[in-house]
DNA sequence: ATTATATTTCGTTGTTTATCGAAATGTTTT
DNA sequence: AAAACATTTCGATAAACAACGAAATATAAT
């Protein structure tokens, strides 16, 4: 935890990127990011772990799901920067707009199995 | 150049981290890098391409040495703002705080073999 | 309780990255 | 031009990391 190249190590995938603006726009579970980037559902539950315990996301049980969400209350002043200004730190290109085009339509009881 | 996390891969090294703080405090060559960090003069070489390449540093040819600087003008938003509140991004504890000493200290002529 | 669904953990694999030493390049001094 | 020194490039190696599928865990619905 008290690794300096820890937050910039998180910020180091594209992949985690593509899910901190897509969790910006929308609260996400793992089986719709899942979908979102193409992944195996292991692989996104790991980076999600990472962005978790880097402080850049919580979660929230909601049944059988798991909800992921930017963290509203970071304890790390550069984690709240960075998340105060998403777009001026990762910039909304094209793959990133049509990610939050996808992320509307996607419906979890559609897409998990 | 246009890789999204390229910034932010060249902050995942703590030896980059270090280098970026001792060339706050001043500019330095290749060899008194390697004195400070305890490297290989190659595996230095290498992070200063890193760090140069997406626009942390510059380079300056002095005779046979060359001086690296923090650039004075990034052209990337997100480089000035990270250099110009180095302190906030990267914080100031006992090993970097050791490095600032060390740099005082160092004398190319002495060093360099 | 059994089945179905969502997620996480685990073990493996391929890729990237940090590191080194040796060879190559460039500059200065003799 | 040769020798000395600083740096970079190259090739090899070991460690870190992203990805997967399968097995384990957890919750919900039957």
């Amino acid at each position: 935890m008290t690794d300096k190249t820890k937050i910039f190590k998180a910020l180091s995938d594209l992949n985690r990127l593509r899910i901190l603006k897509a969790l910006q726009r929308k609260m996400l579970c793992v089986c719709e990011i899942k979908e979102l980037l193409g992944l195996a559902n292991s692989t996104v539950s790991q980076h999600l772990k990472i962005l978790k315990s880097v402080g850049f996301i919580i979660e929230q049980k909601e049944g059988k799901w798991v909800n992921y969400m930017i963290n509203p209350q970071p304890a790390d002043n550069r984690i709240s920067n960075i998340l105060g200004s998403l777009d001026f730190w990762i910039d909304d290109e094209k793959l990133i707009i049509k990610d939050k085009k996808t992320i509307l339509s996607l419906d979890r009881k559609v897409i998990c199995n």
